[in-house]
DNA sequence: TCTATAGTTCGATAATATTCGAACAACAGT
DNA sequence: ACTGTTGTTCGAATATTATCGAACTATAGA
């Protein structure tokens, strides 16, 4: 797999993490790599389409809650959480511990 | 003006909150609510168009950020600080502190 | 090199959201 | 009652998102 360009965390805004994090399904992703830390994109799919979850970790991605790293032939991915409590502090934790 | 229904705190879900606060106008009403208090929606409109404003004022008051009480002629908008923060700790904190 | 696997990108469709003018409702003051 | 103020609701146009099949890319292993 292509290795992927990720944002500065500086340059995310806080509107279009609220927006990446607004969505059930995205929720839940991000809910799953908090317990388990990293995972690939199949390990949290969920059964669904694999170009519908592709969009949705494009809209993590590009709002600098996740990082994807390749790994063989797939992705690993995992939370930026060190990056989020820079730039935001406490709102991971906030939105995890009411997903939770 | 006529009073409105505001949900119940432990009606409202992560997600509607986090919708809501992914709009740039509704995170600068919500901010400039922290800041005053209490604010009428005209106070809050920045100009914009009172039909436009008022869906926002919508949005935020079903996803329970804010309550709207009727003074005379106009509303007056509050936050609901302290449901929110018994539904989900910090989240608040963690956005105003982001917006600020 | 052939095949299987994992995921992306494209493109089209459907579903949601946003914007805002126009008409309306509630209240205050005269 | 009439008027001005504040804000809501309706309806329609526009814009943004989500969904997902199909074609494609990259890698691993035989």
């Amino acid at each position: 797999m292509r290795a992927f360009k990720h944002p500065q965390i500086e340059d995310v805004a806080i509107a279009d993490v609220l927006h990446a994090l607004s969505d059930p399904i995205r929720l839940g992703i991000v809910a799953q790599l908090a317990q388990e830390g990293e995972a690939s994109c199949s390990a949290l799919d969920g059964g669904r389409p694999k170009s519908s979850m592709s969009h949705h970790f494009r809209v993590l991605r590009d709002a600098g809650i996740i990082m994807s790293r390749p790994e063989g032939v797939s992705h690993l991915n995992t939370l930026r959480r060190d990056d989020l409590n820079d730039r935001f502090p406490g709102l991971l934790d906030a939105v995890l511990g009411a997903v939770r």
